[in-house]
DNA sequence: CGATTTTGACCAGCGC
DNA sequence: GCGCTGGTCAAAATCG
C-alpha cells in the first residue's frame, strides 16, 4: 500500500501534470484528513450499534472521488492534464483516492481499537488486582504466612505496607469506579491479553503448585508495574527469592528504562508531563550534572526521569524514563509515555512467550542491532538496568541526505517495527516528533510506509487466516 | 503562601 | 570492611 501513496504522489508530480493537479492532491489530502475525523466521530457512534460503518465509508469515498474528479476537470478546463488515456487516468486516480481513503479510515479504526483494548486492559488490570486482594485477605494470606514460616522467610511486605487502598486513595477510587469484571471479560481482545498474562505468571510457577504463591507473585508483579513498591525493595531480590532461574537471565529482570537522546538547548525536552525536580548529582565521567525528576501529575505516580547533557556533545540532551504512569495523560504527554511504556514492555515482557517465560535476549539484541546500525536505538546490557536508547540526534544527517539513505533509515525503522508492535512503533514515531520537530519529515515518510504495510498485512491476513 | 528548586546528607549496591 | 557511585530524602531557599 506504500506504493499506492507513492504512486499517487507520482501522478501528481507527473511532468505533464499541471500545477492544478498538485493543488488537487493537496486539496484532496486535506479534505481526506477532515473527512477522516468526521467519519471517525460518526463511526464511533455507529459502532456502538455495530452497523453502518462500511456503507458510510463507501458513500464518503464516492463523494470524495466525485468531488476530486470534478475539481480536476474544472482546474484543467475540461482538458486532459495527464498523459495517456484520460479515462484510464481518471479511473486510476479515482481508485487511488478511494484506496487512500480506505486505508486511512482503516488505520484510524485500528488505532481506536488498540486504544480501546489498552484502556480496557488497564481497567481490567486494576479490577483483577482488587479481586486478588480480596482473595488474598480471605485465604491466601494464611497460606503464604504458613509457607513463609516453613521456609523461614518473612512474608513479602507488599500487602503489609498498606496494600492498595492504604497507600493510594486515588487508586482505590479508581478501583471503585472500574467496570464490572464480567463485562470486561466479554471483550474478546481483553480476554486474549489477560490469558496471555496469566499464562506468563503460571508458567513461571509451573514447578510450584502452591496457589497462594502464584497469587502472591501475581499481585506483587502488578504492584511493581504500577510502582507501588518502594524502589528500596528491589524486584530482583524478590524474584531471586521466589523463582529458581539462572542468574544470567534473572539479572535482566530489573526495571526497564528508556533513554531518549535528542538535540535541545533547553534544560528539558517537552514531553507534556509535569515534573518536579527532587535531586541533582554529578555523575562520573560527565562534566554536566544529572537532574532527577518525578512525575507530579498525580500523587503517587511512580514515573521518574533523569536528564543529563551528553558529556561529548553538550547539545545532546539525554532523558531517561523509568516506570509507568498510573493516571490519565494529556494528549501531548501520551506520545512519550506510550513510547517509554512500549519500549519498557518490550524489554521486560515483549519476548515473554518464550518457554521459560523470561526475556529472550536474542530477540532484543537483534532489535537493537537493527537500530544500532544507524545509531537509532541501542540496548545496553552493561547498565545496571536494561535500557533501550532511542537516538534522535542522527536525523538531521539522514533528513538532508540522499534518498538512498532515507530508504535505509526506513527499512531500519520497519525492522524495529517488526520486532515491536505496530502501535508501539507508531507511538515511538509520535514521540520522536514530540521530542524533535525536525524529525517530522523523515517520520511522515516512515509512517506512511507503515500504514501502507499495515494495510497490506491486513489484506494478507484476511486472505489467509481471516481471523485477527 | 503554596509549589518548586537547591543542596547536603543518607542509603544501598558493587567492586576491590 | 571500605570506598566509590547512583539514587533518594528532606530541610532550606527561592519563585510566582
Amino acid at each position: 500500500m506504500a506504493a499506492t501513496w507513492n504512486d499517487a504522489i507520482a501522478v501528481a508530480d507527473e511532468p505533464t501534470a499541471s500545477h492544478s493537479n498538485s493543488q488537487l492532491m493537496s486539496f484532496s489530502h486535506k479534505r481526506l484528513a477532515l473527512d477522516e475525523m468526521d467519519f471517525f466521530a460518526e463511526n464511533k457512534k455507529t459502532n456502538q450499534d455495530d452497523h453502518g460503518d462500511d456503507h458510510q465509508m463507501l458513500h464518503r469515498i464516492e463523494v470524495n472521488v466525485d468531488t476530486s474528479l470534478d475539481l480536476l476537470t474544472k482546474n484543467t478546463g475540461g482538458k486532459r492534464s495527464i498523459k495517456g488515456d484520460g479515462d484510464d487516468e481518471r479511473n486510476e486516480l479515482a481508485a487511488l483516492l478511494a484506496e487512500l481513503q480506505d486505508m486511512n479510515a482503516e488505520n484510524l479504526r485500528l488505532r481506536e481499537l488498540v486504544d480501546q483494548v489498552i484502556n480496557d486492559y488497564n481497567t481490567l488490570h486494576l479490577q483483577l488486582i482488587k479481586m486478588m486482594q480480596t482473595q488474598h485477605s480471605h485465604g491466601g494470606e494464611q497460606a503464604i504466612e504458613e509457607k513463609g514460616k516453613k521456609e523461614g522467610k518473612v512474608p513479602r511486605p507488599f500487602l503489609e505496607m498498606g496494600g492498595f487502598g492504604g497507600r493510594d486513595k486515588a487508586f482505590q477510587q479508581s478501583l471503585e469506579g472500574s467496570k464490572n469484571l464480567v463485562e470486561l471479560m466479554e471483550n474478546k481482545n481483553v480476554q486474549q491479553i489477560c490469558t496471555t498474562r496469566d499464562n506468563i505468571v503460571l508458567e513461571r510457577n509451573k514447578d510450584n503448585n502452591s496457589k497462594a504463591r502464584i497469587m502472591e507473585e501475581s499481585t506483587s508483579d502488578q504492584a511493581f508495574q504500577l510502582g507501588w513498591l518502594s524502589n528500596k525493595v528491589p524486584r530482583l531480590n524478590y524474584l531471586m527469592d521466589h523463582v529458581d532461574q539462572p542468574s544470567e537471565t534473572m539479572s535482566i529482570i530489573k526495571k526497564a528504562r528508556v533513554s531518549v537522546r535528542a538535540r535541545s538547548e533547553s534544560s528539558m525536552i517537552a514531553d507534556g508531563c509535569q515534573w518536579r525536580k527532587y535531586g541533582q548529582k554529578m555523575a562520573k565521567g560527565n562534566p554536566y550534572p544529572r537532574a532527577y525528576y518525578r512525575c507530579t501529575m498525580c500523587t503517587g505516580c511512580p514515573v521518574r526521569k533523569q536528564v543529563q547533557r551528553c558529556g561529548e556533545d553538550r547539545s545532546v540532551l539525554i532523558t531517561t524514563y523509568e516506570g509507568q504512569h498510573n493516571h490519565p495523560l494529556p494528549p501531548t504527554a501520551k506520545a512519550m509515555a506510550s513510547t517509554t511504556s512500549a519500549a519498557a514492555s518490550m524489554l521486560l515482557s515483549g519476548s515473554m512467550p518464550s518457554a521459560d517465560g523470561l526475556i529472550n535476549p536474542t530477540i532484543l539484541e537483534s532489535a537493537a542491532l537493527s537500530y544500532s546500525h544507524n545509531n537509532m536505538a541501542t540496548l545496553s546490557s552493561s547498565a545496571p538496568f536494561p535500557t533501550i536508547t532511542l537516538d534522535l540526534t542522527q536525523e538531521s544527517a539522514t533528513h538532508s541526505s540522499s534518498s538512498h539513505q532515507q530508504k535505509d533509515n526506513l527499512s531500519l525503522l520497519n525492522k524495529f517495527m517488526s520486532v515491536s508492535s505496530f502501535t508501539d512503533s507508531v507511538n515511538a514515531a509520535t514521540a520522536a516528533i514530540t521530542a524533535d520537530p525536525n524529525f517530522t519529515s523523515a517520520l511522515v515518510a516512515a509512517i506512511t510506509s507503515i500504514i501502507g504495510r499495515s494495510h497490506l498485512n491486513n489484506r494478507d491476513t484476511n486472505n489467509t487466516s481471516g481471523d485477527q
